[in-house]
RNA sequence: GCGGGGGUGCCGGAGUGGUCAAACGGGCUGGACUUAAGAUCCAGUGCCUUAGUGGCUGCGUGGGUUCGAAUCCCACCCCCCGCACCA
């Protein structure tokens, strides 16, 4: 029969609610800042991801708030967005009013889950008294020169009507639509994120976040370390008369330079090719390649030569210019083309017929003597590398470089091959009878030495020959020992890359650069729902930000915009027309609303100090509370929010308003729901909404099984039978305690003794279940701490009529603490059953109690479990034999004799009649089982 | 292609050198209770063998290291996620 949850998580609701019992302030306990990140109200509420997703947020928030910290645990929503805007177009419904309304929905929802919020600092980024602070942090950066306006080709999206910021682009489409995304040429307004790039690539490091945020993280920012080097235009007559600026990473191949490839959308290539016969052919291709979407563009390498022709610096080699779909607008958005040595370079030249050089080779030279029997099957293994086999002298010589090395040796050890290494060269010898440990080395290298009768440059030239010799199927783009470069030949690519920079500097045609990939935030939109931007456009000053003590620059109510004619703040004179600070002539509003992540970079900083009207927050609260201590969310924000909160974390650290310049310490990305393999979808129909699963389990048991099903960061397959497991269980514990206290434990008769030494099973078992839970939820292994309980739990249900009733009420206490973080509600009604008249939730963690550990008794007890299985086995087998056993004699040891006795009643659920009998002394012993005996293992008599 | 995570029983999922035929939960089979169903409790749930035993097979596939491997190494296959021509 199912217990009351209903009443009973209504009733803890409202206790908690009028007693504000999580409201928290500033106060001299450390504090623990809990953050999940906070949702978009959506007009469907809650779904099981959110539910999951809180579900783990409050048993970290609750465990640490018992453990006696000062947990701020707050709640908010994001609630500025396109949906809002779209169901306003769509049903004509303000979109203010559809979003607290949806609030309102989502709000009920988290309160009947029971989580643990301070609901006083409940905020949402879509009420003036928050964005304004989004403009405030807007200005502030105008004054730092960190945003700008600028005409910049920029991402489109045609569904949404509105630009995107490149992190907003998923696969060249729009993340939200998946629309395929334009590029435009338009004027926006940008954060200057780049700024920040390397201290957001730095700090990285020092942050207990998934290894694969930090790595999507550190690929995003793309630093690449490389050298600017010149190549001069020249003329038909070799004359010098501008110059091309080239970004490389591998200045070591610049004697293999064969032509250069500036990117279509580079802004001096149609002026470079002005009156060249070219021209046209090239303003065609560069309109071609516009067109193309991303999956075209990479489809196949296209380009067409622009009549240009430019010098080699270190060559003073004339090479031609070309114009390419796979050269991108990054760093200079001119490459110099190494086809030997870069396989893009590789296939273009292929294409177009022209020249390879090949300018490094690799540095390594493995040498094996191979039996003609495992040639074979080792050459299959071999195919990434450059190799010969001399079948006469059964020599295999392998090309390797240095990274390439260790998965060579590692192959050829594979099919036991011995290594020598002499420093240069690597010889191998497959023959088990070199083993290097049975031969002195020196012995075996003069032994190799003889029998290969190699010098090094042999080889080298050997390898080379053969390389020339075989046609090139693909580009060897790792590093080696330059070839045909001049003064640097011989060098390794290392020692070039340093060498010919500083050649290049010194002769004034090159310099160290550093490129990243992030590119700047393009933060305006042209939506309605959203922060305006506090800007003015004066005719007289220009560009005018609107002063501080004007904001907040408050949104025009929808009824007074119209939609579907562009910019819809635009359609508002009232809100367009103003006049300029400056000079106080007429002057017209910014009417570009800003990008939700600005309201979302900064929310958990406006939870510390959520009523503040002077500033966004009080530094003092804020360098109290901050950083955040356990921030939860999905993966999908790893390049977007994540990067963009902490550069604000950062740019606010810089104001000086905050000591932290990092916001989260610990990240938990969360792993999702699915159903049948895949993730709940309304467009698949495979949605569990949690509502329904409280009202058949009740919120607890849903909270338990979401915590019980799988670790926080893997992937939960939704199981409804599962879900059973865990209300069984919650089930039976509560009606252990209303049994325990009504005393209608039914007790079996025994002596004190066996009391005693249940008790003592009972408890200190505890204690190490206190341990191990305390220990799963530090370490955030929420289920195997759920899993240990519901373990420890069996055990209570099984000794419950021996212990004694004291006993088990201390039990039953523990237990309601320590199922707190899970089950809340169940925790406060039971400990409240159990004469409580505090908050379970408020109580203090327990601590194990290291005097009550009993060895013994958990020794004893193993033997027990032991001695059940062998009686089990013994019963089944004779069974078999069409007996009917009705009792066991068990014959222990003097010193044992007492722990049978006590741990009886458990084998007398195996429905025998069982006799515990001394082994020394039994009074029944058909069979002469007695002596068998053995400490810690009882004679089993059957019959 | 590169980077990350995976492939374990009927299912979800633990386990990362021996204590593993494998936690916990679910399912299934048999038994107890019951007029019956449900709930609950007990037992079983790879194969063979056995008075509490012993053996064989088994953790994607194939090799290897080791006295000993689900666990370590190598290769291969498959699934998921991210990045994707960044020079």
């Amino acid at each position: 029969m199912a217990y009351d949850f209903e009443k009973i998580e209504q009733k803890w609701i409202k206790e908690w609610e009028q007693h504000e019992a999580f409201k928290v302030s500033k106060s001299d306990k450390p504090k623990f800042y809990c953050v999940e990140m906070f949702p978009y109200p959506s007009g469907e509420g809650l779904h099981i991801g959110h539910t999951r997703n809180y579900s783990i947020a409050d048993a970290i928030a609750r465990f640490k708030r018992m453990q006696g910290y000062n947990v701020l645990y707050p709640v908010g929503y994001d609630a500025f967005g396109l949906p809002a805007e779209n169901a306003a177009i769509k049903h004509n419904v303000d979109p203010e009013k559809w979003t607290t309304n949806n609030i309102a929905v989502m709000r009920s929802q988290q309160k009947r889950l029971g989580f643990s919020y301070d609901w006083s600092r409940e905020l949402a980024t879509c009420f003036p008294s928050y964005y304004k602070w989004n403009q405030w942090f807007f200005l502030k950066m105008f004054e730092r020169g960190l945003v700008y306006r600028k005409k910049a080709p920029v991402n489109y999206c045609p569904q949404c009507k509105t630009v995107l910021a490149n992190e907003q682009v998923i696969d060249g489409k729009c993340w939200r639509c998946k629309s395929e995304v334009q590029t435009k040429l338009m004027e926006q307004w940008f954060i200057k994120i780049t700024d920040y790039a390397d201290r957001l690539l730095e700090s990285l490091d020092k942050l207990d976040w998934p290894e694969q945020v930090k790595v999507m993280q550190r690929n995003w920012i793309g630093k690449s370390h490389g050298v600017e080097i010149d190549f001069e235009l020249v003329d038909e007559q070799g004359n010098s008369y501008d110059k091309l600026v080239v970004f490389t990473t591998r200045p070591d191949t610049l004697f293999g330079v064969t032509f250069i490839v500036i990117a279509p959308e580079h802004e001096k290539l149609l002026e470079l090719v002005k009156g060249k016969p070219q021209e046209q052919e090239v303003k065609e291709f560069i309109e071609k390649v516009q067109k193309m979407n991303l999956a075209e563009r990479q489809e196949s390498k296209l380009g067409v030569f622009t009549g240009l022709y430019a010098r080699n610096p270190a060559t003073n080699e004339i090479v031609p210019v070309y114009t390419a779909n796979f050269v991108l607008p990054y760093a200079t958005g001119i490459v110099m083309a190494v086809p030997a040595h870069d396989q893009r370079d590789f296939e273009f030249a292929k294409a177009y017929g022209l020249p390879i050089k090949q300018v490094i080779q690799p540095n390594l030279l493995v040498v094996a003597y191979v039996k003609p029997e495992s040639i074979n099957k080792l050459t299959q293994s071999l195919k990434d590398f450059y190799f010969y086999y001399d079948a006469e002298k059964f020599l295999l010589y392998v090309k390797a470089s240095s990274t390439s090395y260790a998965q060579l040796v590692n192959l050829l050890k594979q099919h036991q091959a011995v290594i020598w290494n002499d420093g240069e060269v690597i010889v191998l010898y497959n023959n088990r009878q070199f083993k290097p440990d049975e031969v002195q080395a020196e012995n075996l290298h003069e032994e190799l030495k003889k029998l290969l009768q190699f010098d090094q440059q042999n080889w080298r030239d050997f390898i080379a020959s053969e390389l020339l010799q075989s046609e090139m199927n693909k580009a060897y783009e790792q590093e080696g020992i330059l070839i045909n470069s001049g003064q640097f030949t011989g060098m390794s690519s290392a020692e070039a890359i340093n060498a010919i920079t500083e050649w290049l500097e010194s002769i004034g045609k090159g310099r160290k650069a550093v490129y990243y990939r992030i590119k700047d935030w393009l933060i305006s939109r042209q939506r309605y729902w959203g922060t305006p931007i506090p800007i003015v456009y004066c005719d007289k000053c220009g560009i005018v930000p609107v002063p501080y003590e004007q904001l907040p620059v408050v949104l025009p109510k929808a009824s007074e915009v119209r939609f579907g004619e562009g910019n819809p703040l635009a359609t508002c004179e009232s809100f367009v027309n103003t006049s300029c600070p400056k000079c106080n002539g007429p002057a017209k509003r910014e009417t570009d609303t800003m990008d939700t992540f600005v309201d979302s970079s900064w929310y958990f900083l406006r939870y510390i100090d959520n009523n503040n009207d002077e500033l966004p927050f009080d530094k003092e609260k804020a360098d109290y509370f901050m950083p955040i201590d356990f921030y939860i969310g999905g993966i999908e924000h790893a390049t977007g929010h994540l990067i963009y909160c902490r550069f604000f974390t950062k740019f606010i650290h810089d104001l000086g308003m905050l000591k932290h310049d990092e916001p989260a310490r610990k990240l938990l990305c969360q792993g999702m729901v699915t159903l049948g393999g895949v993730a709940m979808s309304k467009s698949l129909g495979n949605v569990v909404n949690p509502l329904d699963v409280i009202k058949r389990y009740g919120a607890d048991t849903l909270r338990a099984y979401l915590l019980f099903a799988a670790l926080p960061e893997k992937q939960l397959e939704w199981q409804e039978k599962g879900i059973e497991g865990i209300f069984r269980f919650v089930n039976s514990f509560y009606s252990f305690v209303t049994a325990l206290m009504q005393d209608a434990i039914v007790k079996y008769d025994a002596t004190d003794q066996i009391v005693t030494i249940v008790n003592s099973l009972l408890l200190s078992k505890l204690q190490v279940l206190i341990a191990n839970v305390t220990q799963y939820l530090e370490t955030y292994k929420l289920s195997y701490a759920i899993r240990d309980i519901m373990e420890y739990f069996k055990l209570v249900e099984k000794y419950k009529a021996i212990a004694s009733d004291n006993v088990l009420k201390q039990i039953a206490g523990v237990l309601s603490l320590l199922l707190n973080p899970f089950t809340p509600f169940i925790s406060e009604e039971c400990w409240h059953l159990l004469g409580n008249t505090s908050f379970a939730s408020l109580e203090a963690w327990p601590k194990p109690d290291e005097s009550l550990r009993d060895q013994h008794v958990e020794k004893a007890y193993d033997a027990v479990v032991k001695l059940r299985q062998d009686i089990n086995n013994i019963v089944r087998i004779i069974s078999k034999k069409g007996k009917k056993p009705t009792s066991v004699y068990i014959y222990a040891i003097d010193s044992e004799l007492q722990h049978y006795l006590a741990f009886k009643q458990e084998l007398e659920t195996l429905g025998l009649s069982i006799n515990i009998e001394p082994a020394s002394n039994p009074a029944y012993d058909p069979q002469n089982k007695a002596g068998k005996a053995k400490q810690g293992r009882p004679a089993i008599y059957v019959e």
